[in-house]
DNA sequence: CTGGTGACTTATC
DNA sequence: AGATAAGCCACCA
């Protein structure tokens, strides 16, 4: 499957954030390397998400807030959540002190 | 090359 | 807190 390196560096990013955390896209995509390509790991997402096993869930922005268009999927975001134990305030927030993915 | 895209982010008001 | 605008960027037709 052919693509270009800053995607594919993404792509390891993601895979890589454990269970029972979330990051954030600035963060991710500052892992890959483009700090300001946020934008570029949502066309990823879009694009590989349910191709590849990507926690794509585990990805919000930099509020915690779950921010999908499609409700039936933000549904399942926050229900694939729960079951890590990352559960929602009373905002629909993430609490990103206690949740956030701090890669060493 | 040009312009459009987007589940973002920051700055202002 | 919510709205608006502008910046940002890899990718693709």
């Amino acid at each position: 499957m052919p693509m270009t390196p800053f995607t594919a560096k993404v792509i390891e990013v993601i895979q890589s954030i454990p269970y029972g955390k979330v990051s954030t896209y600035g963060v991710i995509a500052s892992l890959a390397g483009n700090k300001r390509a946020a934008r570029q790991v949502v066309r990823i997402l879009h694009v590989y998400s349910r191709k590849m096993n990507l926690p794509w869930h585990r990805v919000v922005n930099r509020e915690g807030i779950i921010t999908i268009p499609d409700p039936m999927s933000s549904k399942e975001q926050q229900e694939l959540l729960e079951q890590e134990g990352i559960l929602l305030d009373a905002d629909g927030k993430i609490d990103l002190v206690t949740f956030a993915w701090k890669p060493h």
